[in-house]
DNA sequence: CTGAATCCAAACTGATACTG
DNA sequence: CAGTATCAGTTTGGATTCAG
């Protein structure tokens, strides 16, 4: 199945925070969640500091989990586009309350420093 | 601050991520959310395949977030409790969320297999 | 009982060069 | 343009031993 040998309780949580976990997997998401689909370079420009090696790679796996479909245009120079699904898109509402969670916990830290 | 390394683009997402990411963290915050404080040992038994070592350094963590309490009574044997804060508190409804769409996951997969 | 310390293996990520 | 391949570095987790 999934990479279960790292949800040694099957954990719920830890099945949905496998669709998300990769250092830049969320930022991927962020991109794609605006509904337009996308290239390989320019989801490299709008990510520049991350390797093509870890954006095929997130992207691959992004893919088998039906959360974006690949599609190739069979041109020369090579088109790839990459679209959510509208599977991923059910994704939105839990990335959200987490983007919040993550704003409110900024604002925290801050208040902890003083 | 945090571990800014691994967020790259200040994304609030990750912000959140990090609370909960570690192989036994969910599982951890999973017990402790009920409320009742919870001794090292008895979280080590409900959680009976983590080792000493990795409880011991996602307790930390967890502490250093405000997520939880760590309270020493000096006895002998010594003892330990654990305790959710009310700032951990407030990860539940993203947990929560989260849960919920591991658990659809679960069967959006198994329809998959179909 | 609740750890800390050490050593080791596996997983993840980065850098670079090459290709249809 | 959109990758693949290879190698090196970093991070994470596990096993074991020791200690207040």
């Amino acid at each position: 199945m999934l990479k279960d040998k790292k949800n040694p309780q099957q954990c719920q949580i830890v099945v949905a925070l496998n669709m998300i976990v990769g250092k830049w997997k969320p930022i991927i998401l962020d991109h794609l969640l605006h509904g337009e689909p996308l290239r390989f370079n320019e989801l490299k420009k709008l990510i520049p500091d991350i390797t093509q090696r870890m954006l095929t790679m997130h992207l691959r796996e992004l893919e088998e989990h039906d959360i974006l479909t690949r599609t190739v245009y069979p041109q020369v120079p090579p088109k790839v586009e990459y679209r959510i699904t509208e599977y991923g898109m059910t994704l939105q509402p839990m990335l959200k309350t987490m983007q919040q969670w993550g704003a409110n916990h900024i604002e925290h830290m801050k208040e902890k420093d003083n």
